[in-house]
DNA sequence: CAGAGTAAGTTCCTTGAGGGAACTCATCGC
DNA sequence: GCGATGAGTTCCCTCAAGGAACTTACTCTG
């Protein structure tokens, strides 16, 4: 993890990174999003030092991110699922695949696509209003404090 | 930066990872996205160490994401602006302050709140399928391989 | 003109996190 | 008993993060 923690930032994306902020922490909930749950599968497919994997799966796992779960008594054996909290983690994840395949993925195409359940095409994110619907990027919005903000020198905007 | 380069992996994650993934660069995009171009003030702002921020600001400097523009020439003085491609990552923003003010906000709410330009109302992002436009989650979709995708181990599935 | 101030870094040193290999523990199959 | 398997843990080394001081190039104030 890195040296500052972020977590008490009055700012949602700090708070965000404290949680997945690690560089390796997005790839883990990857595999686990894909059905990779375990820890031999996951240590091979990232080709991540074990030691730091241990690491990661516990902070995730105490952040309520996954939940750790024995499927078998003898030999005690353990694998790791996605949480509710976790699974939404994954919307971020497909919002970064948009970018990387379009910044990102060179001559080749995307590496994976996404079938909608809803509509059966193959499509990928957009972000979308929750109060109109219609397409709301960073440049599509004011920021505005909100009723988390706190103070800051009189001079900073908000950094939320 | 991390030890393990990620930009190699056929993985458009990965690749965004590679760009971002280190916990700084997302706080400083977002600096620099309210307004805050210069070096002076985003050091002072996150509180980062000086050497640290130069060597973020050339990263994304150098892979497109910031431009680095003189707006003084006696003396000289530089600051930093967001590119299309650095643009497009502060909707990736977007989506983790929404994660962050749902699962890590406490008690006292958002620290800022978005006020979408076409509607005038006070709203967050919602992922929607580019095709039908309708919700789409990481629970919404298959995940199949792209024209991107690499050969694997025969056993492992698409984790693009 | 001397001295202070400012923006944007760079240099130096210390500490601690990441990488990698080896080791442990409990158990199963032969 | 012997090796294999899953899930880690321990150990050591290196390199990056943090922090403070220093540099450069200029402007401003008295």
């Amino acid at each position: 993890m890195q040296r500052t923690r972020f977590g008490d930032m009055a700012c949602s994306i700090a708070r965000t990174l404290d949680v997945v902020g690690e560089p390796w922490s997005p790839l883990i909930l990857r595999d686990v999003y894909v059905g990779m749950n375990r820890f031999e599968q996951i240590q091979q497919d990232l080709g991540i030092s074990r030691k730091v994997l241990a690491e990661r799966l516990r902070w995730l796992t105490d952040n309520g991110v996954l939940e750790r779960r024995a499927y078998s008594e003898r030999p005690p054996r353990h694998e790791y699922v996605l949480t509710a909290k976790g699974r939404e983690l994954c919307d971020l994840l497909m919002v970064m695949v948009r970018w990387g395949d379009r910044w990102a993925s060179g001559e080749e195409g995307p590496p994976v696509l996404y079938r909608h359940h809803a509509c059966g095409e193959i499509g990928h994110v957009e972000l979308c209003c929750s109060a109109c619907g219609g397409p709301m990027r960073a440049t599509d919005v004011d920021v505005l404090p909100g009723p988390g903000a706190r103070l800051r020198t009189p001079d900073a905007g908000p950094t939320g």
